[in-house]
DNA sequence: TATTGTTATACTCTATAACTATA
DNA sequence: TATAGTTATAGAGTATAACAATA
């Protein structure tokens, strides 16, 4: 008997990427509790302290999800003092969202944990290999023939 | 303007993590669907091709879900004849999950589809690329210090 | 007609608790 | 007491459809 009785599913590239983002994202989880986000709230907040006045549906295009599911992740960080719904002149639709002093502040924070998070998760690879990681993988979702 | 407005998301091997397993999940969905399977239920039928006898305790831990979600999975694969709960001698609470001829038959050719699956998916990246991805994978969840 | 933000809803996946029969 | 299988349920996370206001 071996001691990791995956009968074989090791040798799929897809099994390893699900099991090395499982345990990313686990660790991910839990430093990012500690700023009160989620992944996906702290993604979005970075994308607003990077481009200030975004629309929410640029953002959801942006992040790759539906824009109804963002409404509520904005009113989160909105009630918390992060970002602000402001007025769009020309465009009585749109929002445009601009990042709080709170909100630059908390995704600065946020970032040196999850740059620290990354150190910690990919610590048994050299700095050569995490860029060689990144760069296989960019390859493989910017690969050609697809959206 | 940048033809990728991800704000700078893409610094982090985590995003590029999670984004190069969405393209392959897609579309390895895509592919099991052919043959009536989701990804967890070709893991568990082939675990059960490769490890006759097993029990669903066992096969819940080798494929790191819980045992309560396994009851209807095997429900689903017994009902085609795929697999058999069969009884274990000196042991009545346990079934033994047997392999029936049709689900080998049905292991093999979906197996055959998701290495065409991985070559199409992972087709931007050489041999030698690949090897050096999975190695890298591996090296993160196996990482000293993890269960 | 199309788009933005919104609401409500449904669907999938996963986790937990409790039960039974056995050990 | 503990374990295997089972059931029921609850919670995330995500997707879809429809609406009002506006373009």
């Amino acid at each position: 008997m071996t001691e990791n009785p995956d009968a074989g599913l090791s040798q799929f590239i897809g099994y390893n990427l699900k099991r090395a983002l499982s345990v990313v994202q686990a660790d991910l989880a839990h430093v990012l509790a500690a700023f009160g986000l989620r992944a996906v709230s702290y993604s979005a907040l970075l994308v607003i302290v990077r481009t200030p006045g975004i629309s929410q549906s640029d953002l959801a295009d942006a992040l790759r999800i539906e824009k109804s599911n963002l409404v509520q992740l904005i009113d989160d960080l909105a009630g918390r003092g992060l970002v602000t719904r402001s007025p769009v002149p020309g465009d009585r639709r749109r929002h445009a969202l601009i990042p709080a002093e709170a909100g630059i502040a908390l995704a600065e924070a946020a970032t040196r944990a999850v740059q620290a998070h990354e150190d910690k998760v990919f610590g048994a690879l050299s700095l050569v290999e995490r860029a060689t990681l990144v760069h296989l993988l960019r390859r493989v979702w910017a690969m050609p023939g697809r959206a």
